[in-house]
DNA sequence: ACGCTTATTGCAATCCGTCGCATCTAGCAC
DNA sequence: GTGCTAGATGCGACGGATTGCAATAAGCGT
């Protein structure tokens, strides 16, 4: 029983079809949750967002879509420190990686966007002879605010 | 009944004494396992090699125990990219920070120390004004042994 | 449009980590 | 050494994440 097809961008579709990755209902209700985040989603959020647009899908089924678009590059990974427990996020990989930061006294996380990562990772390749296709690098301590009423 | 009382570290004996954190059969057996291992052990791991210096050690002392230990900064947590599933990894936490890179391919798990890192970390408490506690940077690719077989 | 093949799914069982609570014991005062 | 008390433990129960397997359906060739 068909259901209203999802808009999903055509690089996703491209990037699919080319390595023989099968484009469920299941999956462009994911994909589309992906998308259309403004950011962080758990997987318990990403379950509820998809039910809505697809009602079978199942728990196990966006464990095992999560962890496909992990290992393709197409989402990152975080659990920004464990702060909020041992639950993982995640968030649409954007061209640029960029550090995250978590607050441990009021939660906050913030992001950054730096060269000197960029240089560091240059680094990494040329002295360890390593070829990176995926980094993170997230950092708990107090932000600005916190470390004034300390 | 007693126990042969392990040999700890004296730091670790006044760490815990300055701030009222009993040091328990438990807690000894699990910081013998974390002090002599070699590296990199997961929780199971800990349990089974704890068990063995003191049997009554519970799962969940042991669990409680290695969070105890994170929170004071005497440890460190890594998943190194979840490479081998989804489980976390411990190491104690030595002076200067590294880097860890695990191979995507051959399951490689190497360590790299940068002063770039360094200052990358120093740039990121000036420009946005953030204390940092703990750092963490993972990187996940191919080493050189697994580029040149690709 | 129809069938075929195999990737993918849902379900149930299982595993891993956490939590509440009653019990125990480390560390201190005497 | 003995007793006291709060911190720590073990146990059982729970919720989140994973896995094996039979059933389903995506995508291709015709």
């Amino acid at each position: 029983m068909p259901l209203p097809q999802t808009e999903i961008p055509g690089r996703l579709q491209a990037y699919f079809s080319e390595r023989g990755i099968r484009m469920t209902q299941q999956r462009r209700a994911i994909l589309q949750v992906m998308e259309t985040a403004s950011k962080h989603l758990d997987a318990a959020q990403i379950l509820r967002k998809a039910k809505k647009i697809d009602p079978s899908v199942d728990r196990s089924t966006v464990y095992r879509t999560l962890k496909l678009l992990k290992r393709n590059g197409l989402i990152d990974e975080l659990d920004l420190m464990h702060i909020h427990g041992e639950g993982h996020y995640y968030e649409r990989k954007v061209n640029r990686d960029h550090i995250h930061m978590a607050c441990l006294r009021c939660g906050k996380i913030m992001e950054f966007v730096s060269d000197i990562f960029e240089n560091l990772k240059q680094q990494v390749e040329k002295d360890c002879r390593f070829k990176i296709m995926v980094s993170r690098l997230e950092i708990g301590g107090y932000c600005t605010a916190c470390r004034a009423q300390q």
